[in-house]
DNA sequence: TATTTACTGTAGCACCCGCTACGTGTATAT
DNA sequence: ATATACACGTAGCGGGTGCTACAGTAAATA
């Protein structure tokens, strides 16, 4: 006799918290802006989440590893580089989807988490430690696959790393994703040459 | 007849909240726990300088353009480097500087201030940008000295200024600097010869 | 139609924020 | 010694924060 819950309003609250998150910024995030903003009230979104903090867990937590999701999935099964080719292939479809408008709009959020969490890692944990680790540390072992010797596979890897991720900072403040992408190949055919002496 | 003010205190004051500045980040800058972790009162900040707006532009003001200048006076005059060799020289030593624990401190809070200007250009305005295309603008001109066209010098400019970029950013996360320091130098080892054929 | 539940508005709490009004003590130059 | 400006404490204002208590309305089932 009662009146069945509507899954549909919560789940279009949710993706209009997340689309305001990534174009807001997590800092001063606040709910009655944000609820202002959403056409609806502090109290509806209190109501639906309980909390502000369960709120944007729920809210980012669809799809915010999925950039190294889909890299593992490139090359994980036994699909892993076995030669500066196929490892630049990799790196550049791997380029070419971080670089897809769709992940290009977390870009930012996603640098302000980062760049939080190592000012107060107590809030929001390593996560800039995280990410560069494991996408390091899935690169070394590629670099490993080549032959080169630990020491060697970790320098190789970083640098690609941290150059990526330089690479992907910078068109954020200006937009210039053609001198980016430019910059990146650029990169590869510099890098490519060194992978083969090992 | 009156009694003269001691510029020491205000100064002392200044160094503190830099210190503290620099160590808690700028975001959730709060007056009442800086003065409880400075000695002080809230009352004091604001009586030596009126606002916390211009508290922290003061504590800031004097190094906040360091880097850049200092690399600009590396290379200016008549300095600037005309082969590529100079051109690796002036990158060690910039790298060098920025390396050093005294600037190394001072990063951590520059990325947090640069990431905010993506989301809230309003608030800090075009800090990030402004940034790149600083040493952007520097290095093309470099390398457009080395006799390259100007759309190549601009793509070997954003390689060099954008990937070094990432492997400064890098250490903050885990710091090992040794690391990112290799990785810098095998970075100038493998960028070097394409600077040759211009 | 009666009832149960989803949904939503209004007030307000306790806390933190930047900042100010007001008062007091103290060191100094006359 | 006294006047003067520095130095500093206390209390509080207006506003924003996350969150809650309480009430009321709307809708679907029985």
């Amino acid at each position: 006799m009662p009146r069945p819950p509507d899954p549909a309003k919560r789940r279009d609250l949710l993706n209009q918290v997340r689309e305001y998150v990534i174009r807001n910024g997590l800092a001063d995030l606040s709910l009655r802006p944000l609820a202002r903003a959403l056409g609806t009230s502090d109290r509806m979104l209190l109501y639906y989440f309980g909390t502000k903090e369960r709120m944007v867990a729920e809210a980012l937590a669809l799809d915010e590893r999925r950039p190294l999701l889909r890299a593992r999935d490139l090359l994980d099964p036994t699909t892993s580089p076995k030669n500066p080719a196929s490892l630049r292939r990799f790196a550049e479809q791997t380029w070419q989807q971080l670089s897809t408008p769709n992940l290009r709009a977390w870009l930012p959020l996603y640098l302000e988490i980062m760049t939080a969490s190592l000012l107060h890692p107590d809030r929001y944990g390593p996560v800039m430690r995280d990410v560069l680790t494991e996408w390091t540390g899935l690169l070394t072992s590629v670099f490993r696959g080549l032959g080169m010797t630990e020491p060697r596979a970790r320098t190789e890897a970083a640098l690609l790393v941290d150059a990526v991720f330089g690479l992907l900072m910078a068109p954020l403040a200006d937009g210039d994703w053609d001198r980016a992408d430019a910059a990146f190949h650029t990169l590869l055919d510099r890098l490519e040459p060194g992978w083969h002496n090992t």
